[in-house]
DNA sequence: CGTATCATGTAAGGGGTTACATGATTCT
DNA sequence: AGAATCATGTAACCCCTTACATGATACG
């Protein structure tokens, strides 16, 4: 139930409307974890009736009304108690490695489309994440904090594009 | 729903019964999808029933009956058809990440203490890898067809693997 | 005699995806 | 006038996880 614990982070970061929950996770947060603006305001619903956050509605001139959200005490002891948990292995699960392996049990060229498609999307993604680099984060040495972790993060953004690329390079190459 | 589709890639490769087709997912299919038993069973009664596959039951001496497993006509046509269907990015889905990302509302020894431990994790698979090339695979240039494939998709899983062991280290050495 | 392995399964619940719905405002 | 954006939601369905169940044989 990772969805709660990460709505719980950002949310500590700085209280938020669901719409404004499912940006962020269309950017920074997107590349550890993804959720659909539905999935949010189901789990905040939840986490709101099991006292893990609370809400203020904020009526706004010309447009409707809005749901801001904020963690509780309870919900910063909940987080903070998760946080302690270990956690085994992440499932690693990719659709495009089941092509990838299947390929000589169907069109073989048009699995190598699929991995070109999927190779430039990474390009793509990976030239993003190094402009949040550059722009963002020009003195990594002297972050601290959240701060520090949510570069740290970035990092792990760009190593796994760069693997991907290697892979899906090695890939094409070999065939 | 692809582990429909990596069950036909199995049993394309060789007809199995579903335990050992959750050993296989264990061992190599486990670094791009996995699946317990429990799954496996009602996705292969489903196929049947959708006529993907076929069942032979092999009666054991001293064991109990096997339910075999093999790829119907119209399952290799349905594999077929879903490899060259394009498919969409692969979410990334880490509950690591989203305790990194948080480290700092909670408490940070202990987050630390975690990714060690995946750290040494990644390590001993990225080893167990790496065994398995140099065991199987001693010339990768002259493979070609589905052991082609299979090598370049654990290619992915050790390029994986040496992702994640760069970005914990960088992470673990800035904190 | 207890534990592990072989082999398959049921049941319950949680999480995620996709499609559809609403209603006002701003932009082209 | 039509489309896009802001903002929240319902409904249905599928997939995945966890716990529990069975019954036989082999091993120490």
């Amino acid at each position: 139930m990772a969805l709660e614990h990460a709505l719980l982070v950002s949310l500590s970061e700085r209280p938020a409307s669901g719409l404004e929950l499912s940006r962020r996770f269309g950017r920074s947060i997107g590349f550890f974890w993804s959720a659909t603006h539905q999935q949010i305001y189901r789990t905040l619903a939840k986490m709101e009736e099991g006292g893990l956050v609370s809400v203020t509605t904020v009526t706004q001139t010309g447009r409707p009304d809005m749901k801001v959200y904020e963690p509780t005490d309870a919900g910063r002891d909940e987080l903070a108690q998760w946080l302690a948990t270990p956690s085994g292995p992440d499932a690693f699960r990719s659709d495009l490695a089941v092509r990838m392996r299947g390929a000589s049990y169907g069109d073989i060229a048009a699995v190598l489309d699929i991995v070109k498609e999927h190779l430039a999307d990474h390009q793509t993604r990976l030239a993003a994440y190094e402009a949040m680099q550059a722009r963002d984060y020009p003195q990594p040495d002297q972050l601290t904090g959240a701060d520090l972790d949510r570069y740290l993060v970035l990092r792990g953004g760009i190593l796994m594009e760069q693997g991907w690329i290697a892979w899906l390079t090695e890939y094409l190459d070999a065939h």
